[in-house]
DNA sequence: GCATATTTGTCCGTATGTATA
DNA sequence: CTATACATACGGACAAATATG
């Protein structure tokens, strides 16, 4: 039952971070960093967040830690094996499944709602896939990704329910972990930032059924897509 | 800027509790029963919960008393202001409304995508049903209003996400907390129990689009009579 | 507006229990 | 089975923010 251990570097990675710690809540200053820290892949799943190394890497002691893990666990980022610790979540196939299936659910419903042009309510979609195109350009697939993100949260939003808003936040920060199984992240977001605009110009037209299939089909591909990646990886 | 201290009695009552604090961890036993305490209405919404007054009655470390706090402000059952404590939860006229928004979304999707007959899969609604038959049979209102419960979340669990379980089960919890703006329980639950028996009607003929408009109007209906007496409670 | 008392925020040291080599 | 490492939980301490008179 092997549970790798954190990297030697990870740990003294942290103290570039020690500045940072300074202004408002210190666990949730905390949770802001652990949070970029796991979702830009520094951490990978299935490490083990020792309370020792990163409370004495960042000057904070453990009480204060675990409460930043508590924030994490809820946001499904990292798991609590009671009297072992916590890991970096690791997703299987299925949460991935059940991540699609719940995006669907939402996004579809949202944008199925649609009956008349939403006018500047769409100025945030606008605005995500603007910085896509601009990270494509600039061939920044980092950035690529967290705009394609950007986009899905911004659809959401138009249903105008702060509860869906969460939800969907949580989906999507777990989603993340699953887009570091794409080593190679270029193929993978560029085509989805065509079917973007495709479906934000449905969008604009009132057509909020012409958009629910086009969203259907992204989400039913990118997932495909992921799965596969899943079990290429599991070999 | 008054916040109602809690009553002597409250703190007094929580006495009874210590001797279950004996099995898993210590932060979510306690969870378990402030929770309870919550959801049962016997702190009101509003109420200060004092680390101290809390931590003395369970006989619990403050430390491992804000854990519990923790867990129970992402189940969105207290509050958490800062240098200020914890309070618990007042929902408003808006937080009603989103709530029954979103259980629309997620309980309509799920029956719609029912279309053919459930079997064995109904069984717990089946239950749930049974449940609040008895209750209402012995005027057990409360109970009532927990079999209520019991049906949708058994509801949403025929999509076989769980995701969407564990939102549903953040939208009941939270929904127990409006619950008691009914004071008078028997007259607002026991209608709710026959459209239920409807609504597994529809459900066991594989009628999904059936089941969907009777939920639908159900919906309707108790978010209508819920913010009425929102409303009401506000002069 | 000011001073005081109360309460939370944060940290430390330590004892105990649990998992794993 | 023993030893080690670690998480759990407690109690005490002080700083900082807030509430009260």
């Amino acid at each position: 039952m092997s549970t790798d251990a954190m990297s030697i570097d990870a740990i003294a990675g942290l103290e570039s971070d020690r500045l940072l710690l300074g202004r408002t809540s210190t666990a949730e200053r905390l949770a802001d960093v652990l949070r970029s820290r796991i979702t830009e892949g520094y951490f990978e799943p299935g490490t083990r967040l020792s309370e020792e190394a990163i409370g004495g890497a960042l000057g904070v002691s453990r009480n204060t830690l675990r409460e930043a893990f508590r924030l994490l666990t809820h946001e499904r980022l990292i798991v609590h094996e009671l009297n072992r610790g916590v890991f970096v979540r690791m997703l299987s196939v299925q949460d991935v499944e059940d991540l699609y299936r719940v995006r669907k659910l939402i996004e579809c419903a949202t944008v199925r709602a649609v009956t008349e042009p939403p006018g500047e309510r769409l100025a945030p979609l606008v605005a995500a896939v603007e910085a896509g195109e601009d990270a494509a350009l600039r061939r920044s697939w980092r950035e690529l990704g967290t705009a394609d993100i950007r986009f899905h949260q911004a659809l959401v939003t138009l249903a105008g329910s702060p509860r869906t808003d969460e939800v969907m936040r949580g989906l999507l920060a777990e989603l993340r972990l699953v887009f570091y199984v794409m080593v190679e992240p270029e193929p993978f977001h560029e085509p989805y930032l065509t079917r973007n605009k495709e479906i934000l110009a449905a969008l604009r037209n009132g057509d909020g059924r012409g958009a629910e299939l086009l969203l259907e089909s992204y989400l039913d591909d990118a997932e495909r897509q992921l799965t596969a990646a899943y079990k290429a990886r599991a070999r």
